[in-house]
DNA sequence: CTCCCGATAT
DNA sequence: ATATCAGGAG
């Protein structure tokens, strides 16, 4: 476990989200429209939905069908015009336009789950937390970090094996190399840096 | 557990 | 043709 996260730390020394923004709100946004979507579409629709509407009394004034439009080509894009438009009113009633810095605080708001609440808490404000996404949760399967199938527990797994100023950079190399060589339908293991010392759980 | 649900890779 | 894409709510 240690060796792992050396390795992963050297492979992706920058904590990195490739998802466009430029403020926590932004983050956010993205965060949410990126569910079950592809980073580059999501980032070709935040491009169009930020320069519209910047600011979440913006966002929280504009008629939803306008927000559905916009990001029609994401899915559940109905789902998530709501709760955009939603969570924007929310953060302009009660945050003061600003976005919380908590966890209960985040995941209280509509469409942002632990998962979102999390890359948000890491990523805009460098607290200290495990993003478990779809990346995260089936590498720690296939690495044997973790034999827990939802996310909380994987999280926890991860809490306790990697020391706390390491989890950003770990999760987020994890997620990388998700992306980039260990993808859900064909692994490269063959050019994995990891191959020597990966049990492959699971991976035909 | 089901529903949401467009685009893309395989 | 279908699995998958930085999931969450009911």
């Amino acid at each position: 476990m240690k060796e792992l996260v050396e390795r992963i730390k050297k492979l992706y020394p920058e904590p990195t989200v490739e998802l466009n923004f430029s403020n926590p709100f932004e983050l956010l946004v993205a965060l949410i429209l990126s569910a079950r979507c592809t980073d580059k579409r999501t980032n070709i629709i935040t491009k169009e939905l930020f320069k519209r509407y910047p600011t979440p009394k913006d966002l929280a004034e504009a008629p939803v069908e306008e927000i559905d439009k916009i990001i029609s080509s994401c899915s559940m894009h109905n789902t998530k015009s709501k709760n955009l438009k939603a969570l924007s009113e929310i953060l302009v009633r009660d945050f003061n336009g600003e976005v919380p810095k908590s966890l209960e605080e985040l995941t209280k708001l509509p469409g942002v789950g632990r998962k979102t609440a999390n890359i948000l808490l890491s990523m805009a404000y460098g607290i200290p937390a495990i993003g478990v996404d779809t990346h995260v949760k089936r590498l720690a399967y296939r690495l044997g970090i973790s034999k827990s199938e939802n996310p909380e527990g994987i999280e926890e797994d991860i809490k306790k094996a990697v020391p706390k100023e390491d989890w950003i950079v770990f999760y987020t190399g994890l997620i990388l190399h998700g992306r980039r060589v260990c993808k859900a339908r064909k692994p490269n293991c063959d050019g994995c840096p990891l191959n020597d010392i990966c049990p492959k759980i699971g991976v035909k």
